[in-house]
DNA sequence: TATTTGAGTAATATCGTTTACATTGTAAAA
DNA sequence: TTTTACAATGTAAACGATATTACTCAAATA
């Protein structure tokens, strides 16, 4: 029942060899003859045998493993999840199993250690951190971090200036994308829901985007047409909700995410505001819901599969020792009936 | 730069004790004088000191680790994983954290080896199993490795028989509940929208739960109001259309699966069946889309955080030595306008 | 005074690998 | 025949902790 575990030395014993051999064999090295590797995996598989895990990683000084570090400012209430970072989630550890990578996965609090505890410690290679918005970007800690060879890279918005690697949506490019997609159907008095501070950089970035097509089409950006929004569904209720109270003209809301878009369509139908005849409206993220809400969501699609598969590829190129840049990935307008082109 | 590694042997030297004295002292062993602890958790923190943790591992033969292992049956697109399995994966790694556990995630394929892969490397303490259905109630694999103490537990049906600790949702109640509401709301000719064969047992629990609430209520029940699907909208859509096609009168839907009711939804209203008045709509586990769809679904919500929870709890007694039983979890009935009793 | 006790610390043996280095055997080159 | 080269294997030293056993030195007991 509570059988012995089987080490490389049964192997080397049941085989006639030396335990070094088992090990060479076992890991493709070259050094071994054919007909002895042959002989010594058909032993392991008899034997049931693995490679214990820790007595490798400790000799070698590797672990094979990466850390994914989130950062959920959900705070108190720890229940809901951002479901945008759990899909992220699920597409690094796919990307990370391609290159025979384990994800080790843990959620954090804003702290100091989070990288002590993990690559320090011997648990992972590398860490991947998601959520931190801009805490890693001018962080002292994470300054000292960089020029001690630490091997972290962060999803979130690239900014001028970074030392380390970040890997983010190209925010501006694509927001200024969706909002030219309105003028050229037609829309005027678009306005703009969301923070525009630089706390949260995604949504300053998409607010930057949203200026950029103005000045690009020449038209005159009207600043009472933007309202301050949280990344939640009650925030852009409330926003568009004081918006239509200050009786200024729209035809057109640009929101910072698709929750706010989603309160945001909340509130113009409580005020019986047609979608989108009389007021089109696109999101940001392309959260699952926003296909399902009616009319259904135009929004700006991030590709979390190519998102991870780069976070992956990047903190692996930093385990290597090379010093990976930092990269925009391409966002996608996805065009459904809130928008009215359609 | 690239400094050697601090090690308890640096502690120890600077501190003038033993290298085993560092161990104890870090470690929280009584063994061990308060001023002499107190000196050495200070110079622990002064060089940044952290405990290897493949060693500590390799000497203690634990990893305060456990495997989450999901089986997404997506099979070839592995693009979209099942939003319950990742909301479960966020609710299983906090309720690991409170037990100072981490959590290595891997997606797999359904082998045979994956559990060799992960306790018996010394990577996890453990295993937890998501989305391996009814796999590891009869499989010859599973059933010799609960005979050689191994670890694990399993997110699915309850089902007599079963060898294994299965943690899961009490489908076959909580369904009967749905109809029970429908019922009592006045519909008579309720439709169940969903696999009925033993190879889901989800889905077959809930239709037996359809079955009981019709028995219980003296109702008879009408075979032909019975449509299989799959898991998703498409087939969602399609079970309902054929249903509309065969002319047989309904005046309601309980469909196994949220996915398969907003597919009904669409297929209703492609009919233009006005919801609820002419047909109510519940479906089954609370997708965050649910809330979206309109009208807004009625459905049952498993309790995520919970089932995380308790599954950490079941795997840590079977760590400890324990022999931990099977559960059931209750799921609440959650009341919006798709059925018409709001 | 001699002996016991026990708290605190030191010494040492693992845990199961990987890997640098030493050794052997065989075949080609001198 | 002797040397050389190379391929295949063996030997043994880490890797960095924990666990067990052994020691020290004071206070308590006889």
């Amino acid at each position: 029942m509570t059988q012995q575990k089987t080490t490389s030395f049964d192997i080397a014993y049941k085989a006639g060899v030396s335990q070094s051999t088992v090990s060479r064999a076992l890991s493709g090295s070259p050094l071994v003859g054919k007909e002895t590797r042959i002989k010594i995996q058909a032993i392991a598989k008899e034997l049931n045998y693995k490679v214990d895990k820790n007595a490798s990683n400790l000799r070698s000084q590797k672990t094979k493993t990466l850390a994914v570090l989130l950062f959920d400012e959900a705070g108190t209430d720890n229940t809901m999840i951002n479901p945008f970072f759990l899909t992220m989630i699920g597409s690094i550890t796919q990307a990370a199993a391609a290159y025979q990578y384990d994800v080790l996965l843990s959620f954090q609090q804003l702290s100091d250690d989070w990288y002590a505890d993990y690559e320090e410690s011997h648990r992972a290679d590398g860490v991947i951190c998601l959520g931190y918005g801009d805490y890693l970007t001018y962080n002292e800690k994470a300054h000292d971090l960089i020029h001690s060879n630490a091997h972290f890279v962060t999803w979130g918005p690239v900014i001028a200036g970074q030392e380390s690697c970040f890997v983010g949506c190209d925010n501006t490019s694509s927001a200024a994308q969706a909002v030219d997609h309105l003028f050229h159907s037609g829309r005027e008095k678009v306005a703009f829901i969301g923070g525009a501070d630089e706390h949260c950089p995604e949504f300053y970035q998409r607010y930057q985007g949203y200026k950029t097509a103005f000045s690009n089409s020449k038209k005159t950006l009207n600043p009472r047409l933007h309202v301050n929004a949280q990344n939640s569904e009650q925030s852009g209720f409330q926003a568009v909700q004081s918006l239509i109270l200050t009786q200024e003209s729209f035809d057109a809301l640009f929101c910072a995410s698709d929750l706010i878009a989603i309160g945001a369509i909340k509130a113009l139908r409580e005020h019986n505001i047609a979608i989108p005849r009389e007021v089109a409206v696109i999101g940001f993220d392309d959260i699952p819901s926003a296909s399902y809400v009616s009319p259904a969501l135009t929004t700006i699609r991030q590709n979390t599969v190519d998102a991870g598969r780069i976070l992956v590829e990047k903190i692996l190129q930093s385990i290597h020792g090379e010093q990976p840049e930092s990269e925009f990935l391409p966002a996608q307008l996805i065009i459904r009936k809130s928008c009215g082109t359609i």
